[in-house]
RNA sequence: GGCGGCAUAGCUCAGUUGGCUAGAGCAUGCGGUUCAUACCCGCAGUGUCCCCGGUUCGAAUCCAGGUGCCGCUACCA
């Protein structure tokens, strides 16, 4: 009855910037994953890609002089790009996709129609109202006894419109998956999905996905100026590329029932609560499952450009070596959770596990078939009751690493098979070999125990195949296992090498590190890459293109205004409240979210610039008259923000013009 | 602010539905070995299981409160 095929994703990274060891982590996740299912027999279909669209993505072409287009194509298949980057991780993805693919494109167009059609999209402007002063706009079922939930004030028909996702239509049956089914995993996740966002208060909202304000997208086909966002363009990639809504691929109906989401711990909410309801309206069936996993932190927060703590998995690649790379991400860090990533514990966990009990057991059992056998070694039936624990932990292993590797717990896997090396590693101080090598009657024996070695080499490295393809590959070499050895069938099975086998001790598969010396070098690597960022790293809001004519310029009302008192707003993390004389006698009040970057205390008697004729504007409860001027540009990927100061002797009221 | 998560040895973490004297690896100390990549094997420690109450014969585990860290989400005209 068992299906033997899968279908399994990573999401679909966001290229405003080259790829960090994050994305490796989940890369290498789905990869091994995938590796591990076709070792397993399984029809395997993996993809991963790029989300190529957005706002970002244009404002970051357009200062940098070139078409969203060019942008993308640079960081997704430049040098040192995406794809290469996953050539070099060896990662054994079967398609890629990205956004921008003509097929894509066409397939979203067909898949916002068909929603559209159903009436799960709509376009907000005929249903939904818009808050003129707040400028906001809101669905029906937002407005609070037909007004403005945020102002109170009556609301018209939007003058912005928008499309949106019924996405209230679907909350009791995403409830019931996600409480009723193993769906969402870790089941931790659940919780958090139902309680925030479908139990909350107003329950699920619908989704705005559609913009006018920005025009790199995916075109509404039936409403121009309109492009798709993200969520139906991004999502519904799982299903474009099998050929859903397009004719370039055929393998919808084949693979889609089986497939699996490994996702960041960030886009569960997208994954679990949008992407089933976007799947629901087309009438779609649910992927198997979505799995959260975690981030790898640095110095224990979140790994950021702007922090400038991004690690890049190129160069830890190149300097330890793609395998070892890739078997830390999934020895070290639990699946599910976050991790403390740092370079002290790569190289430790290298060493060790890698050099010292893997590599070091290969060198030295075959280093003893050579030394002993000339390479060759006979099968003996020479057992000892002191073979027994090795051999019943060998021929147990499959069943507990395939137990682990079926709830995607990586990290447990290779626990039981590393358990398996240093029993092995135990087994040759037990038996001795160099003592029973000085006694010509024992070579039967002397040739069972290493054996018994090489069979447990041997098994250890077919379950390891899916983390370190090569590695296991070069163990298979040396230890002379056919391809008939190297199945997932004989990883349960002991005494498959053949009488007479050829071993050939070759070269130190895991070299060990020099851990003072690689750690002093990446430190002084990564002090010069912080160096060569720091120089002009300094951004720019893109220039206004579109021309404002005098008139409407001067109908902005300028004024210098004097702070006679400044707060923070309670239960607000980024609004200050400001007590303002702006020279009229009365007092005016401003919100402005710029806590961040000032404490009330240093603004208290300063001249500042405001806009006082914007519409009044509530925050938090409280009203907003105007707004401060403020300078803001980006510092090494960083906000920053300075209030615009003016000279004291400005009188409050001045205006500006 | 709302919702959620995490807190266990110097470090990284395990501890299923409450039932050990609370564990593993690394690091540290001592001993053994020489086949091997200065490796491997054995032994030895060390803990206010974040704090404070409660339930219980029994709490690292369950409940209430608190502290710290983190994530999502909201306000940032």
């Amino acid at each position: 009855m068992a299906d033997k095929t899968f279908y399994i994703t990573t999401p679909i990274y966001y290229p405003s910037d080259k790829l960090h060891i994050g994305h490796a982590y989940c890369t290498v996740a789905t990869d091994t994953m995938a590796r591990y299912k076709r070792l397993c027999g399984y029809d395997v279909l993996f993809l991963t890609g790029t989300d190529e669209h957005g706002q970002k993505i244009e404002d970051k072409a357009k200062a940098a002089g070139v078409t969203p287009q060019q942008f993308v194509d640079n960081i997704v298949t430049g040098p040192r790009g995406v794809l290469d980057l996953w050539k070099l991780m060896n990662i054994s993805n079967d398609r890629f996709i990205r956004t921008t693919d003509d097929y894509h494109v066409k397939s979203i167009q067909y898949i916002f129609r068909k929603m559209y059609e159903k009436g799960d999209i709509y376009k907000g402007s005929y249903k939904g109202k818009y808050c003129k002063p707040c400028e906001s706009f809101w669905t029906e079922s937002q407005l609070k006894d037909g007004k403005c939930p945020d102002c109170g004030r009556e609301v018209q028909d939007a003058e912005e419109e928008a499309y949106f996702f019924r996405l209230s239509k679907y909350a009791s049956r995403v409830r019931d998956l996600l409480t009723d089914t193993d769906f969402l995993q870790p089941a931790s996740r659940v919780n958090e999905m139902v309680n925030n966002f479908i139990d909350c208060e107003g329950g699920l909202q619908d989704l705005c996905v559609s913009r006018t304000s920005f025009s790199w997208g995916i075109p509404v086909d039936f409403d121009p100026g309109h492009v798709v966002y993200v969520w139906v363009d991004a999502l519904s990639n799982y299903i474009t590329a099998l050929g859903y809504g397009n004719d370039r691929y055929h393998d919808y109906e084949k693979y889609w029932p089986h497939a699996v989401h490994f996702v960041g711990k960030e886009i569960v909410r997208f994954h679990s609560i949008i992407w089933p309801a976007m799947l629901m309206s087309l009438g779609e069936p649910m992927p198997q499952k979505v799995y959260g996993h975690g981030w790898l932190l640095l110095d224990g927060g979140k790994m950021s450009k702007s922090k400038g703590n991004v690690v890049d998995p190129y160069i830890l690649a190149e300097r330890f070596g793609v395998d070892a790379l890739r078997f830390f991400l999934m020895r070290t860090f639990p699946f599910g959770s976050d991790g403390n990533f740092s370079n002290e514990l790569l190289i430790n966990t290298i060493n060790v596990d890698l050099a010292n009990d893997l590599g070091n057991l290969v060198s030295r059992s075959t280093a003893m078939v050579e030394k002993y056998f000339g390479g060759s070694l006979p099968k003996t039936d020479a057992a000892e009751a002191v073979d027994s624990e090795l051999l019943a932990l060998v021929t147990s292993l499959r069943g507990r690493y395939e137990a682990q590797m079926e709830q995607y717990q990586f990290q447990n896997a290779l626990e039981d098979v590393f358990k398996t090396i240093q029993r092995a590693n135990k087994y040759i101080d037990e038996t001795a070999p160099w003592v029973l090598a000085k006694d010509e009657a024992k070579r039967d024996r002397l040739a069972a125990v290493l054996y018994n070695l090489l069979e447990t080499v041997r098994i250890c490295a077919v379950l390891l195949t899916p983390f370190m393809p090569e590695s296991a590959a070069k163990i298979f070499a040396q230890i002379g296992a056919s391809a008939a050895a190297q199945t997932w069938e004989s990883a349960a099975q002991f005494g498959v090498l053949p009488d007479g086998v050829c071993v050939r001790k070759g070269a130190a598969i895991f070299p060990r590190i020099d851990a003072a010396k690689e750690l002093a070098e990446l430190e002084a690597l990564e002090e010069q890459l912080r160096l060569a960022a720091q120089g002009p790293q300094l951004e720019l809001e893109p220039y206004e293109t579109e021309r404002v004519d005098f008139d409407t310029f001067c109908k902005s009302d300028f004024r210098a205004v004097k702070v006679k008192a400044c707060e923070a707003v309670k239960k607000s993390a980024k609004l200050l409240r400001f007590t303002l004389d702006d020279g009229s006698g009365t007092d005016r009040q401003i919100l402005s979210g710029i806590h961040k970057f000032y404490e009330p205390e240093q603004l208290v008697g300063k001249t500042l610039l405001a806009i006082v004729n914007l519409p009044p504007r509530k925050m938090m409860g409280l009203e907003s008259c105007g707004m401060l001027i403020s300078a803001v540009h980006k510092e090494n990927g960083e906000e920053k923000l300075n209030l615009v100061m003016l000279d004291d002797a400005i009188p409050a009221g001045a205006k500006m013009c």
